[in-house]
DNA sequence: TCATGGTACTCAAGAATCTGACTATTCCTA
DNA sequence: TAGGAATAGTCAGATTCTTGAGTACCATGA
């Protein structure tokens, strides 16, 4: 019963459509929520049966037409009891660190590949988020915007998302290059 | 069809039993994988069943029976492959960055709250962390052990876990005071 | 001595999630 | 002018995960 509050906080800022929603989860929300499309669409489908979100059909010339959902009073209402009762902790899903786990007695090579694929990955990531955080306090500095802005939200779970991506970039790259020195050099002396 | 790959990596170094396996996904195997106990001793089943691990009865006197499992050859084959499949996006779920990001239409007092609570968790993490890459390294300095020692999987992950709650710790602090700051303070000027 | 907490599991039901396919239209490119 | 990518979804089925309860035994402390 989570991946609902997810949904509703994405829809705070813009009405979105199931697709955009889904193309959300898969930049900005992914920092912090994973979920496929065809779960976003069902959930949007019982979030309107339940009244926190409302849709609007929105018909297009040049394009198929979409539904634009956005939060309801009590979808508010819902948020903010969310907000208040105790939170889970968070739950992680890394194969990639299982590997890792076992790389002394599993092959290192595709591993090391991985890893490097992985980092090329979080450096992609860590440029968007940049650009997002630029984007979101348009011109003010940081400070200043985290003091007076209307809407930090964002920008304060980017920063978060940004933080997780520098830590991972780092730990790829180091494990990287200590997996291929074992590799190479010798191992027992 | 991953939880597999994370019960055989957990159990690479040492038997186990399902209560065993149970903790040791509540502390150390938790900063990359999460799962309930029902789940592992279910899939403790399935991997006997296939032939990945293998069981033995140990019998106790002063407490109830075990049963420990070890990954048989057919188990680190299946590892194997694994390892050297490509390996999906790691997937995050936390409800206190929902939290976050809903902040501002919200009462933050609780959020903060939650925060706080989430550093102290994290500090105690950190502190563990640290203990256990003490004893990864049996007195040996960082360099040598990673260079030369026999065993060093566990210690890479651990080390990702450190780094992990660190940046957690910072966040969490940092947006607790950002948050606290907004509150006392009047917000538009 | 009685409650509490740790060890060691098991079971069932229901909710959530993932896999994989499928429809339909338009725009852009080769 | 055909093929592919992007937009905008839907559906069914299988698997996985969570919730909640229950069993049993021993040790420790009040």
């Amino acid at each position: 019963m989570a991946l609902r509050h997810a949904v509703l906080a994405a829809l705070l800022d813009e009405e979105l459509s199931g697709y955009q929603l889904a193309k959300s989860f898969d930049l900005g929300v992914a920092n912090f929520w994973h979920a496929l499309p065809q779960q976003l669409y069902a959930e949007l489908a019982k979030l309107e049966a339940d009244g926190l979100v409302a849709g609007r059909e929105v018909v297009q010339e040049s394009r198929p037409n979409k539904r634009l959902f956005k939060v309801t009073d009590e979808g508010l209402a819902e948020l903010e009891r969310f907000a208040a009762a105790s939170a889970k902790p968070s739950m992680l899903r890394d194969d990639l660190a299982v590997k890792v786990q076992s790389s002394d007695l599993v092959d290192t090579a595709p591993v090391i590949a991985q890893l490097r694929e992985r980092a090329t990955f979080a450096r992609a990531k860590i440029e968007l988020f940049e650009s997002l955080l630029l984007k979101f306090r348009k011109g003010l500095g940081e400070e200043e915007f985290l003091r007076g802005g209307e809407r930090i939200g964002p920008y304060l779970t980017c920063l978060g998302g940004l933080v997780f991506e520098q830590g991972y970039l780092e730990w790829c790259e180091r494990i990287a290059g200590i997996l291929e020195a074992r590799k190479s050099g010798g191992r027992h002396e």
